[in-house]
DNA sequence: GCCATGGCTAGTA
DNA sequence: GCCATGGCTAGTA
């Protein structure tokens, strides 16, 4: 496994439940700010492998970018560990978002 | 060439 | 809404 994508996963497993991450704030946390995309590629394949909380990431406008079947798992689950979403299915980010180790582990504020 | 992104810009209200 | 981005995959040669 590449650094990065070890690093990836460390951070997607250190999320707390009842919060979320974008795609670009794990990559910036795993050391490349333009790798989002590659966040997008690690929770597809290794999701299931390294039993990520997937459904803990979204995009950084706050909605839930898996298309299909699988944005209503992922809204279920996040619902589910009570993050809340909003008439347009947007999650409210000053709310719900970690901000990293050690800043608010606890629920939502 | 595709895409589970994201940031920035026009252009409307 | 446009486009830079980055890695993977299908599909051709």
């Amino acid at each position: 496994m590449e650094p990065f994508t070890q690093r990836a996963v460390h951070v997607i497993k250190a999320v707390p439940p009842g919060r979320v991450v974008t795609y670009g704030q794990i990559a910036a946390m795993a050391g490349d700010p333009r790798g989002a995309r590659q966040v997008v590629r690690i929770l597809a394949t290794l999701s299931d492998a390294e039993n990520l909380p997937w459904h803990r990431v979204i995009n950084a406008k706050g909605g839930i970018s898996l298309p299909g079947k699988g944005g209503q798992e992922q809204r279920a689950r996040l619902a589910a560990e009570g993050v809340t979403l909003r008439a347009d299915g947007t999650v409210e980010l000053a709310r719900f978002q970690w901000r990293g180790p050690g800043t608010g582990e606890q629920r939502e504020p």
